[in-house]
RNA sequence: GGAGGGGUACCAAAGCGGUCAAAUGGGGCGGGCUGUAAACCCGUUGACUUCGGUCUUCGAAAGUUCGAAUCUUUCCCCCUCCA
């Protein structure tokens, strides 16, 4: 029954390629197995790219299988460079360690960390990659890596190609990466690695070196890259990232991240991001015409993964009131305090917008107000020197929009 | 080590003595249309400003000049070819 496990993989839409998908699922009919994926820790939290992943490490746990969490603090220290078109910026051991720390948070939330037999192991490979002895680990696994065949790497290939530098250190992830999960297969009796479809080289590389070393059959297996329809990847931009930590990325925002895709990614996410069974979902899209209502479906159980129930009622709530109703108090929309002595004389309203991040310059703030994209309580403000006091405000407190999307209520304290 | 080509804003890429806060495209943000969607159209995209301007920016530093992203010198970094 085990083997459910890699049904519900196929029908959701999470398989990509697999080193031996005959031999993986034989292995599963009959024992629960322990599998590994990967996470980079350049950051302080994950994002929605990851998403997938975290999704399939549930899975996992929900079919009797063991997932093994890596938070790569010793690679991240190298830096992948597949899918990369630059080196990244080094971290330093203390900011890696610290990365760590919080994103460990989302698996905790995310996974079962109750049930004994699926409970998820953590690893940090810092601990055996930084005590690796240079000359040892030539010989003993770097012998197994021939430079042809690496060069044929697609992460290294596009490097080259593009003419942009591939330094010998991050030439080297590959043979990391291949070196955990033989310290994994070792130690945790691991047999299987799931990864990104950008990390199909390295996964066999590590595949083929536990058969050279131990003679032993081990698994690989990439999911597909997420795309929007719009052909963006997912959560990748820089500034408009998703993080899946609370504190960067709330849970709100969240929310609106989800009800706001596209209407031809919503049945694919639906799939990917939620709980809901395929053939339920083939109903859903069936019986509901109207889509923005699966939308909902979809932050809604979106968000309960990630945030728990209550955010998630809580956000859709609010998101009721901020767009169907017209001020949208006491729900869980950033309240910023103003003291009502600094209000006797008035405040500018770019010095407002300015100074509590809502944009992130004055001249940002003036411009966004002659674009048309200041609103105070639903109202258009087109006086780009306009002074907010006390006189604005009703019951204390006022809204303002930024776009349509984003609003902020002021309170008099 | 030798020869050549480069480093420009979030990214790509023009500019090669003043008219350059820097063309153009992508991305971002805002507006319109709509459904909190897509596509499309418009605006905007260094900071501060009493809206007259002022200050900081074209790899780094020094210099030439009334004036430098543009010229010179040194340094740093990247790429290609040769060794």
């Amino acid at each position: 029954m085990k083997n459910n496990f890699l049904l519900e993989m196929k029908s959701r839409g999470f398989i990509s390629q697999c080193t031996n998908l005959e031999g993986l699922e034989k292995l599963c009919n009959n024992q629960s197995i322990n599998g590994y994926i990967g996470f980079d820790c350049t950051a302080s939290s994950l994002h929605v790219g990851s998403l997938l992943q975290i999704m399939i490490l549930r899975l996992m746990q929900k079919h009797g299988h063991r997932p093994i969490v890596l938070l790569g603090g010793g690679t991240t220290l190298i830096g992948d460079p597949s899918g990369k078109d630059s080196t990244r910026k080094i971290l330093d051991q203390k900011q890696i360690k610290k990365n760590i720390k919080n994103i460990k948070k989302v698996f905790e939330k995310t996974l079962n960390t109750k049930n004994k037999s699926t409970k998820p192991i953590f690893v940090d490979n810092s601990k055996w990659l930084t005590k690796l002895n240079y000359i040892k680990f030539l010989r003993d696994i770097g012998k197994h890596f021939t430079i042809n065949k690496m060069l044929t790497f697609e992460s290294v290939k596009l490097r080259l190609e593009r003419e942009q530098s591939l330094s010998y250190m991050e030439f080297n992830y590959m043979i990391l990466q291949a070196y955990d999960f033989y310290q994994l297969f070792r130690k945790n009796n691991c047999i299987l690695q799931i990864g990104g479809s950008d990390q199909w080289g390295n996964i066999l590389n590590g595949v083929e070196l536990i058969r050279r070393i131990l003679q032993k059959d081990s698994f690989g297996l990439t999911t597909p890259l997420i795309t929007l329809s719009s052909g963006a990847k997912m959560g990748k931009t820089e500034k408009g990232a998703v993080w899946l930590n609370e504190d960067l990325y709330s849970p709100y925002d969240y929310w609106q991240f989800w009800r706001n895709s596209n209407d031809n990614d919503v049945k694919r996410f639906l799939n990917f991001f939620t709980d809901i069974k395929s053939d339920e979902i083939e109903k859903l899209f069936i019986n509901e015409k109207n889509i923005n209502n699966l939308k909902i479906l979809l932050a809604n159980e979106a968000t309960k993964i990630l945030h728990g129930k209550t955010a998630s009622i809580k956000s859709e709530k609010t998101a009721k009131a901020t767009f169907n109703d017209n001020r949208g108090v006491g729900l869980n929309l950033p309240e910023i305090k103003i003291k009502s002595l600094q209000l006797n004389k008035g405040i500018k309203l770019i010095d407002i917008l300015s100074n509590y991040n809502i944009l992130k310059s004055k001249s940002e703030a003036r411009r966004t107000i002659l674009n048309r994209g200041i609103k105070i309580d639903n109202k258009i403000i087109i006086d780009d020197n306009k002074i907010i006091d006390k006189k604005d405000f009703k019951n204390n407190f006022l809204k303002i929009s930024f776009g349509k999307k984003k609003h902020y209520i002021i309170r008099i304290i």
